[in-house]
DNA sequence: AATTTCCTCAACCGCACCCGG
DNA sequence: ACCGGGTGCGGTTGAGGAAAT
């Protein structure tokens, strides 16, 4: 037995190649997703059905979404394996674009092993996990301002030829302002956000470090904090529905460096 | 610079359930 | 009621890459 190898009845295994992804996409184009058993027969591919399933619900699936598990859903998980435990394929259903797997993995990398570590193992991992974290949402939040500043540079020059385009949405309904802008680095202001989405005000902003024995937590937690990038938050006197954290669940994790994130995020619903 | 340790995630396995014959 | 094929689910493994030493 091995990786990418042909088994005695003929199935291979391992790692899935270019050309079996393309037949097992083709394969769903024509008879649509199940009857995973068909597939080696009607599309020539050494998988069995099992494993034919499986890299179609956890990689090739078109509405799958790509990339971090967002703050969000990290607060969505967390609450329903507090309600549910290890059902992932349930909690799977509440983040769509998501797979039980996916989530399975999640959960396991970033909440399970805490139970075991040593306290100084687990702030060391838990710096690196964090600094990871914040490299990779940078990045992201780079990838996504980056692609709404060309939607809207493409939307004013088509509105200086007078033609017609649709307006673009930042994704999940998303609101992003820069800290020079809004809240800058300091804590206690006022800020007025516009957005098509909607004009939402934000007042007695406090930004708390949220390491689990830092003072500042017990002092602010309450039902209104807001968990952000390894941040926690505690929105007073907001309009507007914004997710809960359970208190429980908070990570250890250092202050954000607020001048170095590029813009801050805020989930409206 | 080399080696070790850690982390992530795709993929596998075994079991349970469902459903049609 | 039983059987077998198909499917879904949760647990586990291991390759590859990143970070730490």
């Amino acid at each position: 037995m091995g990786w990418g190898v042909l088994e005695a009845q003929g199935w291979r295994k391992g790692p899935w190649t270019s050309e079996e992804d393309r037949l097992l996409i083709e394969y769903v184009k024509l008879h649509g997703e199940g009857r995973w058993n068909s597939v080696a027969r009607l599309q020539g591919l050494k998988r069995n059905g099992k494993s034919c399933r499986l890299r179609w619900v956890n990689y090739l699936r078109p509405d799958l979404k790509r990339g971090q598990i967002t703050p969000n859903e990290e607060s969505v998980i967390i609450e329903l394996h507090a309600r549910w435990g290890n059902r992932w394929s349930t909690i799977a259903r509440s983040l769509p674009g998501r797979t039980d797997n996916e989530i399975k993995n999640y959960w396991r990398t970033h909440f399970k092993k805490k139970t075991k570590v040593s306290p100084s193992d687990a702030n060391k991992s838990k710096a690196r996990m964090l600094k990871r974290q914040q490299f990779q949402q940078q990045q992201l939040l780079l990838q996504q301002q980056q692609q709404y500043e060309v939607d809207m540079q493409r939307i004013m020059s088509n509105l200086r030829d007078q033609t017609e385009v649709p307006i673009p949405s930042l994704p999940q309904h998303q609101l992003m302002m820069k800290p020079q802008d809004s809240v800058a680095s300091s804590n206690n202001c006022t800020q007025t956000v516009n957005s098509d989405q909607g004009r939402y005000d934000y007042s007695s902003m406090t930004m708390v470090s949220h390491f689990n024995d830092c003072a500042s937590v017990a002092e602010s937690s309450s039902d209104q904090d807001f968990f952000w990038d390894g941040n926690l938050w505690n929105l007073d006197d907001i309009q507007g529905n914004f997710s809960e954290v359970p208190a429980a669940n908070r990570a250890a994790a250092p202050l954000q460096d607020f001048n170095s994130s590029p813009f801050m995020l805020f989930n409206c619903y």
